[in-house]
DNA sequence: TTGACCTGGTTGCATTCGCAACTATAAAGG
DNA sequence: CCTTTATAGTTGCGAATGCAACCAGGTCAA
């Protein structure tokens, strides 16, 4: 392998690169805590996470908010369900949608999960210094918004 | 849905996930260029994008470099061989390593592609303001570099 | 009320992924 | 040499994904 210059774009500067590559890294470690200690999937995590935050609503809300695919939340929404961790109770002002919402226990996973994941992110930004995790935390908001 | 605080960690705070929103809201436009315009997948798309920037190398090499699984890399520089963008040399110092390196119809592809995706990253960096788009830069790399 | 269209959600199917197991070669130590 | 251990790369398989097709319930206008 050459590391010499080569002519056309420099892949090492490409944002939606970086961009992938950080949140890839960033989500390595934490990923281990859901997915092994709980079974869930990223996915899974997300709708959790979504509705733990937000509070009861339908799984059309949730792909609003997260910009995830309906398919994904669905299945996610389904395995969820299945666990016990979420209840889906038909919405009275529209027979198409269903109404989702923690369980107890699922409130219980969210609970230590977002334990873990604010001891997580407070260790992230104490690496980055709070000064550039503030600003990366802008920025990102900006990128997600222009979509 | 309500959207009054509830208790536990705050989801739009953290990093991991506003990392992937951002990364896939960067992403979604470019991918359309290198899937439906050259068939490619996001890991075929690096590979080729690694070999055109930095020049022949081993599957090894990418994987070190991009940190993608090898079975990823494996499976994408198989396609690659198949559609003719990638070349494959037995290694003359070690007898279990190929040497990849692009065809000129790789080159190509990659010069197309990335003719694009300077482009690309040139309006995103305008869009966030050059300053908030070099500070970025930094961050992520940090954040990779942490892995 | 009826018909045409829209929308929330699920399902089928082909593709991709992740992980473990495997093959073949290399390297190190006796 | 021969054995052991490590490494480059591929493959099998179950799980997750993306997309299109689908179902059932709304919406709106004639």
């Amino acid at each position: 392998m050459t590391d010499q210059d080569r002519p056309g774009f420099d892949l090492d500067e490409f944002l939606p690169y970086l961009l992938n590559q950080a949140a890839e890294a960033a989500s390595l470690g934490f990923q281990e805590i859901y997915r092994d200690r709980y079974g869930l999937t990223r996915t899974q995590w997300r709708v959790l996470a979504n509705l733990g935050r937000f509070g009861a609503m339908t799984a059309r809300d949730i792909c609003a908010i997260s910009h995830v695919e309906k398919t994904k939340v669905s299945r996610a929404v389904a395995a969820l369900d299945r666990g016990g961790l979420l209840r889906r109770r038909p919405s009275d002002t529209d027979g198409r949608a269903e109404i989702l919402d923690l369980t107890d226990r699922g409130q219980g996973v969210f609970a230590e999960i977002g334990l873990c994941a604010r001891d997580y992110d407070l260790a992230l930004r104490q690496r980055l210094g709070a000064g550039a995790a503030g600003d990366l935390t802008r920025v990102l908001r900006a990128i997600i918004a222009a979509r």
